[in-house]
DNA sequence: ATGAAAGCGCTAACAT
DNA sequence: ATGTTAGCGCTTTCAT
């Protein structure tokens, strides 16, 4: 009689020993490869029997001996938003470089879930938390700090005081943006911004109304709706459907643009022959726009890296600004729509 | 003397126990709240002690204890496909819901890395995995099944024999979006396809040459490009350049549409009144396009708690599929794009 | 160069 | 109703 078709109890280290013939710890050293001395033949002999096996070393024994999981908590507002969906992919891409999995959670705009999945990643013993474009406001927030765990928050200038953030600088990316309108000629420019008065909806707005004093140019109206192509669209049908649309246009967000469009195509304003526009981000959407969009781009691949090296070696409370860069397109009128 | 400012361990189980002067085991009973008896008296003092120490349970002793970690690994192909962030997003609020956090991980086209993350999820002990539009060549998979880990892939029409699959009917989908073609009186349907021979593209393709053949209808040129915007743009340029375009055309996915739209454009082909076009997928950003897309609409959703049931309470090897549904919008001609 | 043993924080079977 | 205890699979002193 032949034992019954094996039970698929999962292999442990100790069932390598005993096929090796050697004590469970010998296999953590050929597993670990620190520098314990091991006889090339016993090695051999761990190593054939992992293959013969198929051992696979069980992360979460090693995580609850080690202290340390490999793993860092990546909340974002909402991974349909395609910012957030690709920098999420940039960050997922870094961090499993770095042997880092990534937990990910949406905190649907709603803070008190935000908090919850917060609590959540960190019972999971995340060795780190990367969080975007959150409200914070969570004095959950201020203990995990007290406790030493990692944070680094996204997408949001300062300053929160002692909490380390990386992202771009959102003030002068927008004074960018108005001054390449300005070299196009206009000497009025409107805005779309944010309506959540939030921090980096403040820095855009100003980079936009200094750009304007600095070159003596005027403020065109501004209309603060949601970032959401339906806050953009609301937008453009607010601003496009007055007398005499403005000229030029600059959008806090590409989501925003994309609604716009759509209201200047609904409307019969030609972009940009009668109104330019500048939208801040840089998704992969806003290339296939009609027009496509100018922006300015997000190096979403470099805010990734930066996140995480502020996570693993990074100082806590530094603050990490990049600089946004100019993707001049159609909707701005340098590049010929065709 | 104090003692020096608290290093900070964290609070476990014993030391709610000591301040609660119980013994550790009274303190699981009071969280686990199974049907363990627990005085009043103890059960408060347990809560207090919980409460005064902020004592949060270690989930990954309780992980490694139980056997569970309470984790479902999800491996996509491309996070900045708008179609799979949502989709993810919809499994994440699903799974969250259940109590299971996911790990997310992104399949970057290549078979190899794929596989790769595959392995990772199941050596972090996943409890289950999500697997969409996988190439799931790796043998490796065959091994997981053997041991007994739950799979669900989606995006992928059968016959993966014995794998648990989760998807929309795509042929009916297709045949859907030809047939209320047919229904605007055009007699001629031309198709854009993908190019990676799946069973899903080929399901789409009988689906379209199904519809047709129906109603004796006839097939216009087909051209098979990349799942993607640029994809969609290349085969636009193709069609629409042609010395008489095609007068209505069946989009394999968004992506391609929006692709397509862009060549649209750019060689001067209204649409939809020079060419009505409908495509597949149904993820936000083609409601924002110019004109707006007709869509054959996967529903998200629905698909998102197919998955994770079938992956939590599911008999493996169950293939179930779901009928997407028509949403008209102006690309085909129905509604008026303004 | 290898082994024995303690213990990470938790749960659950088994006392009492 | 509560306490004791034996692990889950692993790493890492400490012995040998």
């Amino acid at each position: 009689m032949t034992s019954p078709p094996q039970a698929k109890r999962p292999v442990t280290r100790a069932d390598v020993a005993r096929l090796a013939g050697v004590s469970p710890a010998v296999v953590s050293y050929v597993l670990n490869g620190t520098d314990r001395p091991v006889s090339p033949a016993t090695r051999t002999r761990v190593e054939d029997a992992i293959a013969a096996l198929r051992y696979r070393p069980n992360a979460i024994a090693r995580a609850l001996r080690q202290g340390t999981t490999r793993t860092v908590g990546l909340l974002i507002p909402d991974s349909s938003n395609p910012l957030f969906a690709e920098l999420s992919q940039e960050i997922e891409a870094v961090a499993d470089a770095a042997g880092y999995a990534i937990i990910l959670t949406n905190a649907r705009g709603d803070v008190q879930h935000e908090a919850q999945q917060l609590r959540n990643l960190v019972d999971r013993q995340v060795d780190g938390l990367i969080v975007i474009s959150a409200s914070m406001v969570d004095p959950y927030v201020d203990q995990l700090q007290a406790m030493g765990l990692p944070i680094v928050v996204m997408d949001r200038v300062g300053p929160l005081p002692g909490i380390t953030t990386v992202g771009v600088d959102f003030e002068l990316g927008s004074s960018i943006a108005v001054e390449h309108m300005l070299s196009h000629g206009h000497r009025v420019v409107a805005a779309v911004l944010g309506d959540d008065g939030s921090p980096s909806t403040i820095a855009r707005e100003r980079g936009w109304a200094g750009a304007l004093q600095a070159a003596k140019a005027q403020e065109g109206p501004t209309v603060r709706v949601p970032f959401s192509r339906e806050g953009g669209y609301e937008a453009g049908l607010n601003l496009l459907s007055r007398p005499v649309p403005p000229a030029a246009v600059f959008i806090s967000s590409d989501l925003q643009a994309v609604g716009f469009l759509r209201a200047a195509h609904e409307i019969g304003v030609a972009v940009p022959e009668q109104t330019a526009v500048i939208s801040f981000d840089g998704s992969l959407e806003c290339q296939f726009t009609w027009p496509a969009l100018s922006v300015v781009e997000q190096p979403l691949t470099e805010l990734a890296h930066l996140a995480m090296s502020a996570l693993l070696e990074g100082e806590a409370g530094t603050h990490t600004v990049v600089q946004p860069r100019l993707i001049a397109r159609a909707s701005c009128g340098c590049l010929p729509a065709h």
